[in-house]
DNA sequence: ATAATAAATGTAAAATATACATTCATTTTT
DNA sequence: AAAAATGAATGTATATTTTACATTTATTAT
């Protein structure tokens, strides 16, 4: 390749990247997604997941965090890579990729005002607006891993708040997984883990007697991972 | 945002978007990885993963074909998105983001002299050259994947010849997941699945006796996975 | 005091995973 | 042609995990 073709290269080549937020909430039992009214033209006020382009001088992951930071105020918030969508007509105003980002967010501590300055709305999950260029399919991808992931890796404990009872981290696998499961089955396999701390406070909002509130113990999880044992919930 | 401040994004935010393929295979008993050396300053000479930028008429897919193509002739590959790396200054030229895509390949198909052509090599999975930028990260990453993957989807397959024998398959399963297994259970269980095709051929390379060939039947497949069973190899 | 409500608990049966040693079919050697 | 050598093929008993299922408990509201 001579130096020119590759300065030409150079700007033939370069092309947009984006990445875009599939963020999920747990409320009143429903596995919710936070979508947004999109401001720009094309497509203004179509709803549109929340996204951004990546900053030269930023990396991948940080834009993400922006991004999610912008539209929650939320920082330290669990996020993860899901994939990243490049069909060359994808977005049919420029040549852009964009990297999906998954964020599992505790519902009751997003800013309120500021999600709603972006026109934002909380949708339950199975019954999503449709969402501009490929962002449907990318839910669809992210829930297809968040079942997945939350079956495997100890990720559904990112969207209930740091003390939960167990009827309500069974209520969210039951979201997630959009079946029933067996209340004493359930306890019993969570706890069996060890990754449980039984805390001396019941959470009464649930019920007159009150269920007990546990705290996700991530040193023991480090220690159940190390002994080789797969963690799995149902 | 005004238009002005648009188009100054539209020069300003484009960043080359490459491809690395992160291509397996299985040859004696060993999972092995092919590398290239690079031909471009700079690291011209260096190990590495063989990659390209995605052109902007191109679906990222499809960029990952070609470079398969260009890298070993090979077309109809099992090839998957493994993940994108975006760190700022993970390439020292250029801003630059890269899409590693795995591939699987049957390694006896491959064209040599192509291969040979590219400064190609197989190497051992465990005994790999430092390669550039953050090519050994996305190699540890790949291989994650790959253990788990292999466990829950029929992709072991796809790293061997259309037929192949019980045993092949098991030393298969022990060079990725990178331990022994027992015979007899492995047996019983990869049968039990109902997605192997015993043959009428014997494959004798191995053994005096001779081991039946067997055949991946993805019509089984389909109906395992219909009928809720969760495929599961280990 | 009673009714109402969701939380908490145990056990038996079924399914699955694990550990383990011998015989079989064929080729090579003598 | 008999014997030796080699990896392929097979079964069973035990342990572990998963599943199915009904009652009692603590508390609040009436």
């Amino acid at each position: 390749m001579s130096q020119n073709t590759s300065d030409l290269y150079q700007v033939k080549e370069k092309m947009y990247v984006a990445t875009d937020c599939i963020i999920f909430g747990f409320q009143d039992g429903k596995l919710k997604l936070l979508v947004f009214r999109r401001k720009l033209a094309p497509l203004e006020g179509e709803w549109s997941l929340i996204g951004s382009f990546v900053r030269l001088d930023e990396d991948l992951e940080i834009a993400g965090q922006r991004v999610l930071r912008e539209a929650t105020g939320l920082e330290n918030v669990f996020m993860q890579q899901l994939k990243s969508y490049g069909k060359k007509d994808r977005d049919p105003g420029y040549r852009c990729i964009s990297v999906a980002q998954y964020a599992l967010i505790r519902i009751d501590q997003y800013d309120e005002k500021l999600v709603e300055e972006h026109g934002a709305k909380w949708y339950e999950i199975d019954h999503l607006p449709l969402l501009i260029l490929d962002h449907n399919e990318m839910v669809h991808d992210a829930l297809l891993q968040l079942k997945h992931n939350a079956r495997y890796k100890p990720i559904g404990f990112e969207l209930l708040p740091e003390k939960f009872t167990i009827p309500q981290l069974q209520s969210l696998y039951e979201a997630i997984y959009q079946r029933e499961l067996d209340a004493r089955n359930f306890r019993k396999k969570v706890l069996s883990l060890n990754v449980l701390e039984k805390l001396d406070e019941k959470d009464k909002t649930g019920s007159k007697r009150g269920a007990f509130l546990y705290k996700f113990n991530y040193e023991n999880y480090q220690k159940l991972l190390k002994s080789g044992y797969i963690f799995e919930i149902a």
